[in-house]
DNA sequence: ATTATAAATGCAACCGGTTGCATTGTCAAG
DNA sequence: CTTGACAATGCAACCGGTTGCATTTATAAT
């Protein structure tokens, strides 16, 4: 493998006019400039190496993630895809490149993370909003180290980083809009589907579903408020979970991602409860999935892809000057209505009692 | 930002010390240790700088893949995602890392590919078969460079190219296997969809369907094989080109990816035609999505991830010891019968013909 | 006490670029 | 003919590690 050197030796110039020929960003005469690419034509020379030229100038155009707990389901769900393929829009566009990690559990992801800029590889790191007390403590490691980095997703307000880069959705806002549409169409009993519960996101969707309910002046019925594994089994779990509420039982479920949603209709559908004749579901994400089931799911579309575009967009723009640009963004969401919900049904849903709780087996 | 040097000087030893500690390879007496590693405590130094160490090494510890068309919906099928949670729980396990570039066009996956090997980032990479041509493009441009690479999919088999690393499914012999499932099931007019046409995978897919007709002495009729874009939209305008064929119209449906099953299940449910009563439909690939819509999808499971998974262990097996370890490997493919395969009708099914052609106008 | 042996550490070259500054060469103005 | 200005290129230090070999020191064997 040929270097500068041995371009310059077979181009008689001195390595750094090499150099300088490829940087391109120096005045060469003409004629150099041929000799020099036809020595690196001859020997093989295709461009300067990567590694040493960061190392020199202490740059990468490289920015880095740690993908959670490869080993589960992550990939299941559309979030991450779609937060890889933002990310990669933007980078491909800047001419950057994604250094992806894996890692294995919550403690992890910071491990992995710290490891991977205190190694210098990357000039900026995206970090994926994850578990409340894993938040802060990443956010306080990566504080402590020189890199630049945003988040997606934030940290609970209350906290004082107004220093922070991030960009989120406005997820209080669109589930209280969601359920309002719930309300519209005469829902009263809305159920609440959370993800984990230890993540911020779930608090913040919780929070638009209360604050809605509450000015609407329906009591909040902790009967109807679950959490489930955020995959189409845990909606499913759930909707078993709360069959047994008789009259009391949900009109219409709220789920916080489309795969819990489709499990919910998976199960109302084995209890024969007609969906949206009887009870109305809505998911979230709006996956291109939620658009295939039947019947085709009303969803709170979440644009990950442009929000991972905005991250990227964020952190490269503070790579490459030091002026910090604006610091947060709070993209909003969209409804996108289909056929899983209607008007409430005059005659409430009958759930079938069932002795069998073989269902709830698996329960979070 | 420290370095070793800075680390050697406070700790009142010879930089090649502080490295020696920090390989953990070499014998050093425990005091020494010690003062490196309170004197690197100090001073906040984490680890040694993995770009100079990745120049002086020539490794870095990274295998790189470039995805084709950021800017389409390479997203939305399952098929990325799965190859890169393959690749990534394989490198996570072995301490690599993956670099992730992007790319436009066919032309360009190559350009992206030479120029990230050529800038010495990654110690190995990861081609996605693609059109045809640009495979053997491709392959001749990685050849004439050092780094090893493994292909997921593979040339036409008169290709002579036995040292060629690659895993692929064998997609000929499943797709046959699901047509003699067909088959068993009574249909003897079965279309094929497949996606497209210039890429290797549609052709070995055609072979199985063929050769099985073939063998049981079905005429292959023209008209029921077509070419569609990778995406429910495109299994859904199949189905409106083939509708028209009357009594010759089609009692079951191959399709070469589930979203384009599931877009004939939508056609088929538009027309009024019953599935499985009537028709009976397959996809492939066995994505979540496959096992969600109704009626649930009979497909051809093809685990990507596992592929990934071999692809990535091939190659930082290739890229740790000199001798290449085994160069090809062909993992077989699984038929997951659920609801959406029936027995054959003895009376066939009636698509309606419609005057309005407008579905047509997308197509491909 | 002497010497052979092994353990611990230092030395210096090397990995392959970049870049501020110095030097040389050219041309035009004075 | 001298001088100044500028274009083109060379020089050498630097980026931050690694590692084969030499040297020093401690330990054991004779």
């Amino acid at each position: 493998m040929s270097t500068i050197r041995d371009v310059a030796a077979a181009a008689q110039v001195h390595p750094s006019t090499v150099s300088r020929v490829f940087s391109g960003k120096a005045r060469i005469s003409e004629e150099t400039r041929q000799r020099v690419f036809s020595a690196a034509e001859q020997l093989g020379f295709q461009q300067p190496n990567a590694i040493a030229r960061s190392l020199s100038i202490q740059r990468t155009n490289t920015i880095g993630i740690i993908v959670p707990h490869v080993f589960d389901g992550y990939f299941e769900d559309s979030f991450f895809p779609q937060i890889m393929r933002g990310l990669l829009q933007t980078a491909y566009s800047s001419q950057f490149r994604i250094l992806v990690g894996g890692s294995n559990s919550h403690q992890d992801e910071i491990t992995q993370a710290l490891e991977m800029l205190g190694s210098h590889q990357v000039d900026g790191f995206i970090v994926l909003s994850s578990h409340l007390d894993v938040d802060e403590a990443m956010v306080a490691a990566l504080q402590a180290q020189d890199t630049p980095f945003v988040m997606i997703g934030q940290l609970p307000a209350a906290n004082t980083h107004t220093d922070l880069l991030w960009v989120d959705a406005d997820h209080e806002k669109a589930t209280a809009q969601i359920i309002a549409y719930l309300l519209a169409l005469g829902h009263r009993r809305i159920a609440y589907v959370g993800g984990d519960p230890e993540m911020l996101v779930t608090k913040q969707r919780l929070n638009g579903y209360q604050q809605t309910l509450r000015r609407a002046n329906i009591p909040l019925d902790p009967r109807l408020i679950d959490y489930a594994y955020f995959a189409e089994d845990g909606g499913y779990q759930s909707v078993y979970r709360m069959c047994h509420l008789g009259s009391d039982a949900p009109t219409a479920f709220y789920a916080a991602n489309d795969l819990m949603a489709i499990g919910i209709l998976r199960a109302l559908r084995e209890l024969g409860i007609q969906v949206p004749e009887q009870v109305s579901v809505v998911g979230t994400n709006g996956s291109p999935e939620s658009g295939h089931v039947i019947p085709a799911l009303t969803t709170l579309y979440v644009p990950y892809a442009e929000m991972a575009r905005h991250a990227a967009e964020m952190l490269i723009q503070s790579i490459q000057e030091e002026g910090s640009p604006i610091g947060q963004r709070l993209v909003s969401c969209e409804i996108i209505a289909r056929d899983s919900t209607a008007q409430v049904n005059i005659h409430p849903p009958i759930y079938p009692t069932l002795g069998d709780s073989a269902h709830l087996a698996h329960s979070i």
